[in-house]
DNA sequence: ACAGCCATGTAACTTGTTACATGATTTT
DNA sequence: AAAATCATGTAACAAGTTACATGGCTGT
């Protein structure tokens, strides 16, 4: 959803067409999530048809204007004064790979782990660089891409914490089991990983 | 493509039917990310389409049960070797939401930022609530579901350090906009945003 | 003249999501 | 007997993505 609220929001301010749409997008958000133009048409069709946009006329230059109705302007302010992500965070795919790759038999755990380590430090030295030339420019309507910037630092950063957490937490796991299965082999949980998947007829 | 292909990982491991695979998948998971069952036969249709997946008769109990082919069984060798998000991170809705926030005239900016860490916090207390749970059970088949949740309390303080960030980003920029208005008049940026949105005809 | 950008659209497609229908089996 | 769970599906739909078609205008 977050391409209709971009628009809706984008059209708040005032009227616009598809076109400057995007290119107001990407002013905002940089080259990251480019915005596909044949998108936003599409877009705007279906927010037409929910009644939260309409088209204008046209500026004088012949260009299609869409404007807010009431109901979208209702939505825009719904949207930035409601949190995101209040019950379902949206899906990890790094975090459900690694999960399943540490529960299912032949996957090198550790070699999943340092690949996604050196690409998430490649991205974030792109993600650096980038802002120190962006800053360099120094110009204020780079405020909000300097911010979006900050963010995919901040995740990175945490994307790769969390890499050295699991490969530290595989290392606990598989020394603990050696040293149980020395000291105390009773105690040992059966290293078939065990698969009870509801009931069997 | 997150469920596709954990549904081939999982049945990398041996062959399973439907059901069996949703439940594997949230033991694996935990109850963040529902997978509804209708999306499971409907993502087995389509890798069974393009030949990834293939019918294995029943296991004896009426089953209907799924094996990989040699293209699914490439597919998620694939999968774990090449690492996420090399190129294109996904979409950010909090950062494009603030991203817009801050660009946009007549948005309370200090009310989006603390109302999200609001819920950030919240969230955060709850996943550090349900590690505590989980952990002290200390059952084997929890550790991917643990580092699940640890990927979910990383990047929540990510997401929560990203607020404060912006926050004391935007009071340097508004004092230091009032400060330049006082002192050299001339340097200010104009206060009206400027929308250059490319070619006037 | 030709390349390239501005501008608007359409068609076909993908994954993911919800709601519903239908039975069998198990539990209470 | 009723409720819950197991199990398999279908129909309708949503958002997003790509590729293509079509023009007008601009700069070389």
């Amino acid at each position: 959803m977050s391409i209709r609220h971009s628009l809706l929001a984008l059209l708040q301010e005032q009227p616009r067409y598809g076109y400057q749409l995007r290119a107001e997008f990407e002013q905002r958000t940089g080259s990251t999530w480019p915005l596909n133009i044949g998108q936003v048409y599409t877009t705007l069709d279906r927010l037409e048809r929910d009644s939260l946009v309409t088209r204008d006329g046209d500026d004088g230059e012949g260009h299609v204007m869409y404007r807010l109705t009431d109901a979208g302007d209702n939505e825009v302010r719904n949207w930035f004064s409601h949190p995101v992500a209040l019950t379902n965070p949206p899906r990890n795919e790094l975090a459900i790979k690694l999960a399943l790759a540490v529960t299912l038999p032949g996957v090198d755990v550790a070699g999943v782990i340092q690949a996604q380590r050196v690409s998430s430090m490649r991205s974030l030295q792109d993600y650096t660089k980038a802002k120190r030339d962006t800053s360099a420019q120094n110009r204020a309507e780079d405020t909000a891409w300097l911010l979006v910037l900050d963010s995919l630092i901040f995740s990175t950063e945490a994307e790769i914490r969390w890499l050295d957490h699991c490969e530290s937490r595989m290392l606990q796991l598989s020394t603990a089991r050696a040293a149980g299965a020395t000291r105390s082999e009773k105690h040992v949980q059966p290293h078939t990983t065990s698969h009870s998947t509801g009931g069997r007829k």
